[in-house]
DNA sequence: TTATTGAGTAAGTAATTACTTACTTTTTAT
DNA sequence: ATAAAAAGTAAGTAATTACTTACTCAATAA
């Protein structure tokens, strides 16, 4: 996998599939989030496509291409989207953090959730591959942090937040929302996440499980 | 993997191990942390050990039993001795729950740095491996969560916790404690966790970001 | 019409995979 | 000292791996 291979998938504009083509991407997809990266073989994404094997390659070339080619368009809608959707509308509205937090949450995990097998396997992925992980860490907290940084630095001065320093609430927050999709998507499978599960996350990230007489 | 792989070797008695034993064991630690067990071949754990292949088959039979071999018996470490050593002494002196988390994580980031590799195996295979996690999870639950609660119970009761249920409390904990761990140990692969980040963690699990005056 | 291009494939390829067999060497027990 | 058991290995095995080659067929462009 060429260092450059990121940022070449990234520009790459979206082509129509035919329908052989269309199923050896739902094959892969299925297969690589069951059983992960390493354990599909080509063979199996071919025969469960029913397309010959050599289809694949004439596509995609090596197998590490169709797994980024997977990838990448996911990867492009979650990251940047994250903020510009939900973000412009709910700031400078009369909204709160909490209300923002829960919107974004509920709007994410939706966006998850309708494509579930493909976050199980940037997830899988993300933690087993060294390549991908130097090429998309970087890109996530370039994109993300920057955005996230504004919002809670608009609710700093609204007085909804402590003046723990930006960064450090960024980082506590990528650690349980990571956290969090990944227990609930990968470890627990979950189809479905309800309201209440919601809620809970947005407690405990707003105030954790301390009582608040405790607060020194 | 037969389904009484794990209580077979839980219930296994710690044996000496050979030079060249020892040597497979290491071998098969750097390289399954390093790539991962699916892309790590027999043959090069073999090589490294500088041992014959067969010698690996020998001990271990396949090399499913080789990797749970390794992983159970910091398992039983990790889990159950958790609670024991650090609960017992914080829990019935004057000290306070906050006290009790910054202590828990520090003894157990300690154990888990001790044991890196064998740390990012268990995290990436926990992910990766269906039968892996349908045998670990329910066991870390009912280790971990059953001597939890009995901490987190004791300390609500002297009013240092809010009175949301200790389920939903052990649930957001585990979360943000996993994504701790993923992130520091794997995603970031750190050597070390300073003093500093522990206690940005242990504050953040008790009061989160939001400021004190806006707790509802 | 015919030349060109792109999609698709059957049948390979060499290398690697986890694992075995049949054997030798070393250690341990008596 | 010697028999038995355990540790270790060289040289396999069949199956699978990612990938290639040389080809056919259909659609389009000239």
């Amino acid at each position: 996998m060429s260092n450059n291979m990121f940022n070449e998938f990234l520009s790459s504009e979206s082509v129509k599939l035919t329908v052989k083509q269309q199923r050896i991407v739902q094959a892969a997809i299925r297969l690589f989030a069951e059983k992960g990266y390493s354990n599909t073989s080509t063979a199996e994404i071919a025969k469960l496509a029913e397309v010959s094997e050599a289809s694949i390659f004439k596509q995609y070339g090596t197998k590490d291409k169709l797994l980024l080619a997977l990838i990448i368009p996911q990867f492009k809608e979650f990251f940047p989207s994250m903020a510009d959707e939900v973000l412009g509308q709910l700031c400078r509205s009369q909204s709160t953090f909490e209300g923002f937090l829960r919107e974004f949450l509920k709007n994410r995990i939706e966006l998850a959730l309708k494509n579930k097998e493909i976050f199980q396997i940037i997830i899988k992925e993300l933690i087993y591959k060294e390549e991908l992980k130097k090429e998309l860490i970087p890109y996530i907290f370039e994109v993300a942090a920057s955005r996230l940084t504004q919002v809670i630095e608009l609710f700093k001065e609204r007085g909804e937040l402590t003046d723990i320093p930006t960064g450090k609430m960024l980082k506590s927050l990528f650690t349980f929302v990571g956290g969090f999709f990944a227990s609930q998507l990968v470890l627990l499978n979950k189809e479905s996440i309800d309201e209440q599960e919601i809620e809970d996350a947005v407690r405990f990230m707003l105030h954790g499980i301390g009582s608040s007489s405790s607060n020194n």
